[in-house]
RNA sequence: CGGGGCGUAGCGCAGAUGGUAGCGCGUCUGGUUUGGGACCAGAAGGCCGCAGGUUCGAAUCCUGUCGCCCCGACCA
């Protein structure tokens, strides 16, 4: 893709209200575009970036055996009231249509998928099974903050599974777990997994994804040995503690939530009378679990985690694309003339192999002014085509999140991308 | 929802004591430039968030209102 042929476009200032990270380097750089307060439009290279981190969600789940579906966004009053939740979640916002009915505004799905899941469960041959969306949520939050971390429309990733047994449910919300934790790392986060509060959910313990930042508003009690961890809300260690898994020292971090998931029981299956009929004839309540992954809120977690002064620094698997490619002008029109013509064939090769390039190919624009932008938009790999790189019958090489460039020969450059982007 | 801050050109900002709006960046034209956000000349671009009020006169004073940001409360 060509800069010149992007309409959002990079800015000199950033955000004057832009506090995090994440608000400052998504608007300056041009990714999101903010409508109002908590909600935001994703523009090209933003949504290249959303798309990347939602597939490696999508295909961890499908690992976990779990089907795709979409649901509605807009609910009938009914499903919530079945769970009273019509008039007791004030994050919920509500419609009022011309025909005079009441609908809600997804800010979960537990009131559509389980009595969905009603009309297809009968017997226990119909389970377990899992299915999940990846869809736009909306709760009208009192205070929206912190760029994309925390709005009142953002995007999720929710799956529900249905089971038999407690002991099935368990063995999925392990994999489930373990799905989780192998997803934010293929997106470049590290993650720590917190013992949490149900919240309304349930009395169950949950578990949150944590990606520890100082940016975070979550507060986490923490083994600097081990995995062990909890969320202050429902910590029965505090700060010094031995912790009791390892006997390591126990300290307070801050971290994102990126995640979570809940052993729900039978709490939505009583509220929707979801039953199942055993080997034996008898009818019993289907056991539920439900597990979420904010989507556009892991890609602000990234920036928060993968940033310098200058700008971001994507990881590999969710860089809006790969490789950056930058050309250098020349006074002279033979060599011009060449620089474009590298730059070109490249790009050609590079996308024929799947590799994903951004050529900034402004002319009128100085070389600091380009320089400046690749830092900013973050893609893990510059590569310069000029009169200089040229004369060595190279372009060079520079990596993001290294200070050190190098000259690449020309007939090399291809190969080495395609080693690098792997 | 409580507390605080801020709304003036696309972006970042300046406009004591009221007199009808300016700077930098960006944009457009022309020219010179080209390895870390180049330079010169010219130009376009504003209902000073919105609504009332005070005044001969309001970006400026008063009242209300809307919006954005931060802290807190809240948070599946």
């Amino acid at each position: 893709m060509k800069y010149s042929s992007c309409f959002a476009k990079t800015s000199k200032t950033a955000p004057a209200d832009a506090d995090s990270a994440n608000a400052k380097f998504l608007i300056q750089a041009g990714f999101v575009d903010q409508t109002m307060a908590g909600v935001y439009t994703w523009l090209p290279f933003g949504l290249a970036v959303l798309r990347k981190v939602e597939q490696i969600v999508r295909e961890e789940m499908n690992a976990l055996g779990a089907l795709e579906i979409f649901m509605p966004s807009l609910h009938p009053k009914e499903f919530w009231e079945a769970t009273n939740r019509w008039d007791n979640v004030d994050i919920l916002f509500k419609i009022h249509s011309q025909t005079d009915k009441d609908y809600a505004l997804g800010a979960s799905h537990e009131e559509v998928v389980t009595p969905l899941a009603k009309k297809f469960i009968e017997s226990y041959k119909n389970l377990p099974f899992a299915t999940y969306q990846i869809n736009t949520k909306f709760r009208d939050e009192l205070r929206a903050k912190s760029g994309v971390l925390r709005g009142r429309e953002f995007r999720m990733k929710d799956m529900y599974s249905f089971h038999t047994s407690q002991e099935d449910l368990s063995t999925f919300y392990q994999k489930t777990l373990e799905a989780y934790v192998r997803a934010y790392s293929r997106c470049g986060l590290n993650v720590k997994v917190v013992e949490a509060s149900g919240g309304i959910f349930t009395k169950n313990p949950s578990h949150e994804f944590q990606a520890l930042t100082d940016a975070g508003e979550d507060t986490i009690l923490a083994c600097s040995t081990c995995e062990f961890g909890q969320n202050i809300e429902v910590a029965t260690v505090k700060e010094g503690d031995a912790c009791p898994k390892c006997g390591g020292v126990i300290s307070t971090v801050k971290g994102i939530e990126v995640g979570n998931i809940f052993d729900l029981g039978t709490k939505y299956s009583d509220a929707f009378d979801l039953n199942f009929t055993d080997e034996s004839g008898e009818r019993k309540k289907v056991l539920m679990g439900c597990y979420g992954i904010g989507t556009s809120r892991l890609v602000g977690a990234i920036v928060e985690a993968c940033h310098d002064d200058r700008g971001m620094i994507w990881p590999k698997s969710v860089a809006p694309f790969q490789v950056h490619l930058v050309t250098l002008n020349s006074k002279d029109d033979v060599v011009k003339e060449q620089i474009e013509g590298t730059a070109s064939d490249l790009v050609r090769d590079l996308e024929a192999q799947g590799v994903e390039v951004l050529w900034d190919d402004r002319e009128d624009v100085s070389p600091g002014a380009k320089f400046a932008d690749a830092d900013l938009i973050g893609a893990p790999l510059r590569v310069i085509i000029s009169e200089k790189s040229l004369k060595e019958e190279s372009v060079e090489w520079k990596e993001r999140s290294s200070s050190e460039s190098r000259l690449i020969k020309v007939t090399d450059v291809i190969a080495d991308v395609i080693e690098f982007v792997k």
